[in-house]
DNA sequence: CAGTGGTCTAGACCACACG
DNA sequence: GTGTGGTCTAGACCACTGA
């Protein structure tokens, strides 16, 4: 037994998901433990660390599986696209889940960041988008009723609010994102099928129209392993 | 006791918090675990959230204390701005501890990331950025040694690269940033003064100089409750 | 139904800060 | 030394999957 369990154990299971060919069945949690000679707890917690990379995927009863080397989705943050317009160049198939649209008053939050006042109409839309059967990111766009009402998201709705509005010939202009990181809250975790803490890359982004006028205020939730976005920074002065 | 133990933790902490005045310190560990009715382990996990919000710090032979409302640093990716720089835009002080200046030969990654050969002569600049004496950001350079030596940063190093780059006259343009997550690593929550596994922000980059090679290779890790990274996106077509 | 991962508990031992 | 947070263990119970 070592004095520093956990990275001992690290590479231990590093060794071990190389080692495994993808799509197969890793040792059940108990039995892993057991072998590699510490808790449960602690494997757990190394564990977390692979999935966030997207290296395996745990699935509550039936099993920890090992992912095969997926391509992540790759994007500039200088253009706004949907996933699916980024998927798409990258030639790769994603999928939509879980899709939920509610109506919705505006509370203080909702109000402040598109423009409104508390009360106003709104329609919420949530879904998780799935790369491989494997849900990558969770994103819920909340937008004034007055841009988006639920008998348009009945036709023609694919899973991006982005690419709705621009078919649908609306204009617009930019939108400002916020990046930051956080950990899983229940909600989450249970719609990207990851543990309640997990680390997830969050986007937070306001949408303007050709008018300054906030159409969308939008949440992302990225699992890191499948997403690599980057940005071009020019040198100040 | 509830069904749903982590969320009315989550909930009487956030209460607690709160009313605790800035600065100063909760009651340990056992004691609020038992208070609340959950085990240690349940305890720390709901704390963690609230640790990178930067509404708390905890401290290992001390105690865990309440922080009072810190400015964030906010900052713009479309321009490479050094965090001094950013904190004196915002009227803020923030300090360097850690600086270690070390030679190394590069490894595989480093000289790729670098654009140079195997076992080329490099200088790792490793040092924490701190706000109001709380550690908020863990900074990794990497230069080739013809860009920056050990001598040069004895004199004259204040604490960002890119600022010691400038002031000397180097002509830079642009960087290349990557985005992520991670939980934090074993060093990196040590120097950070946080939790191993604990949510970072992380910034990946390449710094290239007029003729577009790359002068820094550099890795930054974030407390995401002390920033406020944002970019404006243009939408596509 | 048996077996899996998800959550939580109780308690141990350690490293560190402070008087 | 005493008390703090940091780590790890062993085991319980639950929710879910799939035969």
């Amino acid at each position: 037994m070592s004095n520093f369990p956990f990275q001992r154990l690290q590479a231990d299971l590093s060794g071990l998901i190389d080692r495994t060919p993808a799509g197969q069945r890793l040792p059940s949690e108990p039995e892993l433990a057991k072998q590699l000679g510490v808790s449960r707890a602690t494997l757990r917690d190394a564990m977390r660390t692979f999935e966030t990379q997207g290296l395996v995927r745990r699935r509550q009863g039936s099993g920890t599986f090992v992912v095969g080397k997926v391509q992540a989705l790759d994007s500039g943050l200088e253009v706004l696209e949907s996933l699916e317009t980024m998927a798409k160049r990258l030639g790769l198939v994603i999928s939509v889940s879980h899709l939920s649209v509610e109506p919705l008053a505006a509370d203080e939050t909702l109000a402040e960041k598109l423009g409104l006042e508390v009360g106003a109409g709104l329609l919420c839309i949530r879904r998780v988008i799935r790369a491989d059967g494997r849900p990558v990111a969770y994103l819920v766009d909340t937008l004034p009723e007055n841009v988006l009402r639920v008998d348009d998201v009945a036709t023609d709705f694919h899973g991006s609010v982005l690419d709705f509005l621009l078919e649908r010939g609306d204009i617009l202009k930019t939108s400002r994102a916020n990046v930051s990181a956080l950990g899983a809250t229940a909600e989450v975790a249970k719609a990207l099928e990851i543990q309640r803490g997990d680390v997830l890359l969050h986007f937070y982004s306001q949408l303007f129209d050709e008018n300054a006028k906030v159409v969308d205020y939008s949440l992302s939730y990225f699992i890191p392993g499948y997403f690599h976005f980057h940005v071009v920074r020019r040198v100040g002065g």
